[in-house]
DNA sequence: CCCGTTGTTATACGAATGTATAATAGCGTC
DNA sequence: GACGCTATTATACATTCGTATAACAACGGG
């Protein structure tokens, strides 16, 4: 009568485990942790909840996954927007930082997803060496661009510094313009941006070529 | 025999209230929302769960309660260690930053607890206006200071942008140092968060007296 | 000194959570 | 085309959550 056992098609290991890694992301996103419970994980991804425990030691171990596969993400989105364009490197870091400071890098619902994970740092260590490793990343990628520039009199440990500081600024901004969207219009947070890398920098930053002319 | 019921004292609503809400601040830094429970919050305060019904709507108006309590602490610290030393602007902006970039304001604890609400912010339309407000306040301090720099050349506009470009570093710099404390030695993040500051504004910022010779 | 008010504790309840275990069915293999 | 492996579903379980309600006791006023 009613109780038919539903249906189903039997995936590969990789596109269940990034299913579900993806529904997570997106219900902590949405709602935060109260709302990504193993069933509503489960239901997103199409599946019952027993399979979470089938491809995940449990919901910490995906809950890992899902914020690896998150800043993998943003670091990848940024590099992409970095290597698309002139070669020269103040074009190169132009395009770096301002793609960090836009959507689809800079939302509101990528905040709260964030916020959410960086809350599990410090009872997870897991949790804080994959930050470690994603944050060193981002960093090492902007550092490379530092060192691109070539600015005369400039030692390693300069640029070391510097990136760290350019980090700080980008995060900084990035977190501002998500969490008060509505108080800043257009690209201003971009330009503030790129003028404050600028600054630290004592380079002159292009302003990026714009899609839409 | 063993059913005794525990002695208690009756005592005021305020200080009832406060305690509750110290007690939730306490365990939302430790644990975050997962550990700070009805019966945690309670136990930490010393009584029993029910009597937080007794003080508070539910749960979610004691959260409120001690958001409001927790930026309202925040402000009061930034304004005091902004105004304890000599009068000289650039000595007022170097203490606002450094003040910032150390503890007992840059730490682990502080960064989970702050991370915690701000994951509320999207769905909680109360919390939001909280956060603008005080989020403004601290700039606004910021921008005070930067204008009293008195930069030739430099209209409301600039100082607008720059207050913007500052806040950005600061809580760039904080984000990071508190997340990775062993990352950074010594007062590195102070030290560049200051030079940042400086070259931003492009003025030199001396660095602050230290407390211990 | 007793008594009423109410701050506080104790207990209970329904819902929801993460996890464990058993039953089923899809799909490759012979 | 029957079989076996195992991915997947279904069900059950212990725990914990926030909340509701009833019993108790501390303290002030008569």
């Amino acid at each position: 009568m009613t109780g038919e056992r539903r249906s189903y098609r039997r995936e590969s290991e990789e596109s269940r485990r990034e299913a579900l890694v993806l529904a997570a992301l997106d219900l902590l996103a949405e709602g935060g942790p109260a709302v990504a419970t193993v069933r509503a994980i489960a239901d997103r991804a199409g599946v019952t909840p027993g399979l979470i425990r089938h491809y995940f030691a449990g919901k910490d171990d995906l809950t890992r996954a899902a914020y690896r596969y998150f800043m993998e993400r943003m670091t990848a989105e940024s590099v992409a927007a970095m290597a698309a364009g002139p070669d020269d490197p103040r074009a190169r870091l132009s395009r770096f930082v301002t793609s960090s400071l836009r959507p689809p890098v800079m939302e509101p619902l990528r905040l709260s997803l964030w916020t959410g994970f960086l809350q599990l740092l410090h009872s997870d260590p897991e949790m804080r060496a994959i930050h470690r490793q994603t944050y060193h990343g981002y960093r090492d990628v902007l550092e490379a661009l530092i060192v691109a520039l070539a600015r005369p009199g400039t030692d390693a440990a300069r640029c070391r510094a510097d990136a760290i500081a350019c980090n700080g600024v980008i995060d900084g901004l990035w977190l501002e313009g998500a969490a008060l969207p509505e108080d800043f219009s257009g690209d201003l947070i971009e330009q503030i941006g790129l003028r404050a890398v600028g600054a630290i920098l004592g380079a002159d930053l292009p302003e990026p070529e714009k899609d839409h002319p």
